[in-house]
RNA sequence: UCCCCAGUAGCUCAAUCGGCAGAGCGUCCGGCUGUUAACCGGCAGGUUGUAGGUUCAAGUCCUACCUGGGGAGCCA
């Protein structure tokens, strides 16, 4: 037997006080006090105090632990012991231990380090324990769009990378040679999902969209998840109310399953308590009229800035949605508002705290026709989107849906400052190593 | 693409008015039987982002470039 068969995992250790039991992992930090060491062990799902005296292991495996660096890979063997002194309630007493493999000097030490460095060495900053934590929320947020969706009767359906033309003509995308044609990395499976949810009724994709654009901010980052519902005969209302569910249904789960990780966060819970049915909803014309309270005048050219979002989030206590956008500054597939031809059935959700549009949203133009002349509106090539006019032309029903951003949304959830915390290896503006 | 800021030891930073290149952490060596980013003592560690310029003298001032960070626009 070896310790890949009987090893236990360190999460596991407070139902085995008083036990010996076998553990492996790494050596995140070590202290030694002549003759007492501590090992500080890690094995992904939890962390833990290990206790060694000569008195336990004989004075030469004792020494032996003085080539144990940092990051180093071990077995250990050794009594489960309850002790108050220990952060997590129990530690080890260590009988005996095995080098797996020494590590060479870790780079990431246990002072503060500036973020060009740990980007750089993102393949090993992911085992501090912060970032590990972050992890761990993120994972269970993407559980709890899978588990809702489910729940509700939807498909999934991945929707193409390789795409050959713009879903939405204006954002930049990126370029690869697709055997000798041009092929673009997709920045939304949202045209795809609407043949999907014709085919399947309720569908959505999730999965990573790319955009070229040369952003530079905490909320942006080149390659990012998104979740994108779309549902035969649904309206905007029922686009809005299925938004609503998805994101109470991603808090209250991190809520529930990862409440330390949030604390070990210190992450302000009580901003995420409330956060519940229904959001408030307010139209882009009140959404100016507040603003216009608070003494900020919006440009009727310009919409709404990333400042102006953030004082929007900050007015109400939960995300807040905005609907109704004018035609001018959204995308070409949205159906107009019945009531008002300058307006779309649209919706953006914003989130608290400065966190920015976490969702956006639309019923789709379900007329061919009409759809035809936004296509030409918007100087789109109609022959790349005749796949999509068919969907006009056989059968056109109402259709909705929206996107979702995963990094932000987690971002928000687990208090980041900056979306590239919140994806294992992000790719920003001039970084995609590691 | 635009605006602002920063590049000095492996890492985080300091260096007064332009006047000898410094500290902490880490590594290595030594000490310590309850440490919590342990602590104490010691050794080693430098083409100050790059290229020019001003000056008796440049890490410091000037110009250009490179790299990165913060923000804007765009969006999730």
């Amino acid at each position: 037997m070896t310790y890949l068969d009987d090893r236990i995992w360190i999460s596991e250790l407070p139902d085995h006080v008083g036990e010996t039991v076998r553990l492996a992992g790494w050596v995140y930090n070590r202290r030694s006090s002549g003759k007492i060491q501590f090992i500080l062990l890690r094995d992904g799902s939890s962390r833990v105090q290990c206790v060694v005296s000569p008195d336990d292991v004989g004075d030469e495996k004792f020494a032996e632990l003085d080539r144990v660096t940092m990051e180093s890979s071990v077995w250990v063997r050794g009594t489960v012991r309850e002790d108050k002194r220990a952060p997590s309630g129990v530690e080890v007493t260590i009988h005996d231990f095995g080098i797996i493999a020494l590590a060479a000097e870790y780079p990431i030490q246990k002072k503060d380090h500036g973020v060009d460095f740990l980007l750089d060495h993102r393949h090993l900053w992911l085992r501090s324990a912060r970032q590990e934590t972050v992890m761990r929320v993120r994972s269970t947020a993407e559980e709890a769009v899978h588990d809702f969706f489910r729940e509700r009767g939807y498909l999934r359906v991945d929707a193409p990378i390789f795409t050959p033309a713009a879903c939405e003509g204006t954002t930049t995308l990126f370029e690869t040679d697709y055997f000798g044609d041009s092929a673009y990395l997709s920045q939304s499976g949202q045209l795809y999902n609407e043949a999907a949810a014709a085919a399947l009724g309720r569908v959505y994709c999730f999965g990573p969209t790319f955009r070229a654009e040369k952003s530079k901010t905490r909320r942006h980052a080149n390659e990012f998840w998104q979740v994108e519902p779309e549902a035969a005969f649904m309206d905007l209302d029922g686009c809005i109310e299925l938004a609503e569910g998805l994101i109470c249904r991603m808090v209250t789960d991190v809520l529930e399953k990862r409440r330390p990780e949030l604390d070990s966060l210190e992450r302000d819970v009580s901003k995420l308590e409330n956060v519940e049915p229904p959001f408030p909803r307010i139209t882009y014309a009140e959404a100016l009229e507040l603003l216009s309270e608070k003494g900020i005048t919006v440009d009727d050219k310009e919409g709404f800035g990333a400042e102006d979002e953030t004082v929007l989030g900050e007015s109400f206590d939960k995300p807040v949605v905005v609907h109704r956008y004018p035609h001018w500054c959204k995308a070409f597939y949205m159906k107009r508002d019945p009531d008002d031809d300058e307006l779309t059935l649209s919706m953006d959700i914003i989130a608290p705290e400065g966190y920015g549009e976490i969702v956006g949203g639309s019923q789709r133009e379900d007329d061919y026709e009409t759809l035809l002349k936004r296509i030409d509106e918007h100087n789109l090539p109609p022959e790349s989107l005749e796949w999509y006019l068919d969907l006009r032309r056989y059968g056109a029903a109402p259709s909705s849906g929206f996107g979702m951003g995963l990094d932000r949304t987690v971002a928000w959830i687990t208090g980041v400052k900056h979306i590239r915390e919140t994806l294992p290896f992000p790719r920003l503006l001039n970084r995609i190593y590691p």
